[in-house]
RNA sequence: GGACAGGUGGCCGAGUGGUUAAAGGCAGCAGACUGUAAAUCUGCCCGCGCAAGCGUACGCUGGUUCGAAUCCAGCCCUGUCCA
């Protein structure tokens, strides 16, 4: 695992904040939510003190029977006395939490399991505390692929990295088996519509994709970006060019190469002329065949997914 | 500190002097078929160039050689075992 640096640790809190803002308040209320960094009390930790107070509640042979431990043990892989600790140092930001701001839940992916059983443990044993955890299974495909990976990699919540639309495509090209379940998981529909929109199927089930897309996309991003990727997508996909596509503004002379780089749709000139060799790449719904083609407006598509708006 | 094994393209992994921009697999992109799905088949998959070609690249730095991912030296890092 990668150690990192305090500005990179900033950085992210501040990023995961920007996130979660969309669905929480945080603030000084009652209920708003806070954000804590376990560095205020880990870094101040004193490793015999430590030790004699929290790792007395450890034993090894516990810890070995964990499966992120034994799974490591059993592959024959390295596992650091870093790594080993970090199950004792999770467990102990628990009972801080649950000290410092009366956490009595953690909530996490089915891999924190032991990391979260061991925090309940020690609440319990160190301050008689009562606490909870919650673990939700690792979210595969119905191919069996781990959810994360989407035409331009990474699922990203923040819009910098995925546009609305983007993220607004992600869910529209979902597997049909998926359909369902994603709409379960990622939507806050009554389960009676749901149960509706998961027994269409063929060409159908498209509508249950394009819901699931606008609801998901609107817990995140609104229900105006949400509304306006649906209407994007459907004006585009129907042959006509949608008004909230990328855009690029074209300087005079300017080649369908660098119009296809400037869209992020190829990352070197070599790329995109293997993609118009292809004939992947079309202007105006007409296949483009010459990269030498100098462009000037309409809409640059690569591929049948990828579309952007030449303007002057 | 010692012995051994190893560090190759996004990942895994072959390659032990020229035919190696580097097998194969995965991931990715595109084409066909479709329903913006899945599966399947096909092509592509370092950069620049229309091309011939050029430039970079096999942990780092030097060296040997006409020629090095491949040989040599030193260094760094990882793993296993010993102390």
């Amino acid at each position: 695992r990668k150690l990192l640096t305090d500005a990179n640790i900033d950085s992210n809190i501040a990023g995961i904040r920007k996130v979660f803002e969309r669905f929480l308040t945080f603030g000084e209320g009652p209920s708003d939510a806070v954000i804590m960094n376990n560095a205020d009390w880990l870094d101040a930790l004193d490793y015999v003190p430590f030790l004699r107070e929290v790792g007395k509640h450890f034993t090894i042979n516990r810890m070995l029977t964990f499966d992120s431990v034994k799974l490591r043990l059993e592959r024959e892989q390295p596992l650091t006395f870093l790594e080993f600790n970090y199950m004792i140092l999770q467990a102990y930001d628990f009972l801080e939490l649950s000290r410092r701001a009366q956490c009595r839940l953690q909530f996490g992916g089915s891999d924190q399991w032991g990391n979260i059983v061991n925090g309940i443990e020690l609440c319990r044993r160190i301050d008689g505390t009562e606490v909870y955890g919650l673990t939700t299974p690792l979210i595969t495909t119905a191919d069996g692929a781990k959810m994360g990976k989407t035409a331009k990699g990474a699922v990203w919540l923040n819009a910098d990295q995925l546009s609305a639309y983007d993220y607004w495509q992600f869910w529209r090209n979902t597997a049909d088996g998926d359909v369902g379940r994603f709409l379960r998981l990622f939507t806050d529909l009554p389960l009676d519509q749901i149960a509706k929109l998961e027994t269409l199927d063929g060409a159908a089930i498209n509508d249950s994709k394009i819901v699931l897309a606008t609801e998901a996309t609107a817990l995140l991003h609104g229900r105006e970006a949400a509304s306006d990727a649906k209407h994007t997508a459907k004006t585009t996909f129907a042959g006509g060019s949608g008004e909230n596509l990328p855009t690029l503004s074209v300087d005079d002379g300017m080649s369908v190469l660098a119009a296809l780089i400037g869209l992020g749709f190829c990352a070197s000139n070599g790329e995109a002329k293997r993609k118009i060799a292809e004939g992947a790449v079309r202007l105006d719904d007409k296949v483009v065949g010459d990269p030498a083609l100098v462009v000037t407006e309409g809409k640059l598509s690569l591929g049948k997914k990828k579309h952007g708006l030449l303007i002057r």
